[in-house]
DNA sequence: TGACATACCTCGAGTTTCTAGGTATAATGT
DNA sequence: ACATTATACCTAGAAACTCGAGGTATGTCA
């Protein structure tokens, strides 16, 4: 992880129902995808992904099926619902108010950029 | 807090660093300023904050000292360090990094906006 | 057959923040 | 004079989140 990770607090949510807006996904897959359209920003760990997906069904934001892959191999995926849906449009409305909220503060400040 | 809480963690001490980066200021003034330019985003706790300043002060990255105030109390201020300045500038170049991840895998799903 | 990648999972430790208290002084209202 | 509120500092324990480390199982390749 490039990135603090400490900075990904409470954005691992956002990211995963991003990312399953598009299509539906399993969990492998995100991990992978995360990695690669954040330029290996964000590796998330499968022990932090699986509680979250878990969390996430119990709540009605996901619902899972299983699929069998080309393979031959089971894989368990994942689709958003209306209720996830609904999720991430409010977590998407936080993330822009926080994130314009510290670049507001880091302009009133100090002028130094690397 | 209107943002995520979770959403604050790992950016504190980057925020409370580019406070002090302007000019040498104390605790209680520090919360009342990231509550104004944040625009009531950020209500920093105090719990949160002071724990926060003595692990700076700990490794080097502020220097604290009392000072009078004008009403005859006593204020603790703290005063922004070299390394802590070079501190600042690590953090911030993470928030960049961190922040334009986040957006790339929201900009690579879903069309909707609030 | 052995090694490795894929694919899922859980538990305990570590980190961070908040809640809820505590202490003390100055200003304000009555 | 007295009570209340605002200022200003602090800490301990709970709660939330992520990670490291481990486990299980299947498919691929040499």
């Amino acid at each position: 992880m490039k990135a603090d990770k400490s900075l990904l607090s409470g954005s691992t949510t956002l990211l995963v129902l991003s990312l399953l807006s598009g299509e539906d996904k399993y969990g492998y897959q995100m991990i992978a995808e995360l990695e690669a359209k954040s330029d290996h920003t964000f590796s998330m760990k499968e022990g932090t992904l699986y509680p979250i997906l878990h969390t996430l069904e119990k709540e009605g934001a996901v619902q899972s099926y299983e699929k069998e892959a080309p393979t031959g191999r089971t894989r368990k995926y994942y689709h958003i619902t209306k209720k996830g849906l609904r999720l991430l449009n409010t977590k998407k409305e936080e993330w822009t108010t926080f994130s314009q909220a510290v670049n507001a503060v880091l302009a009133g400040s100090a002028p130094a950029m690397a």
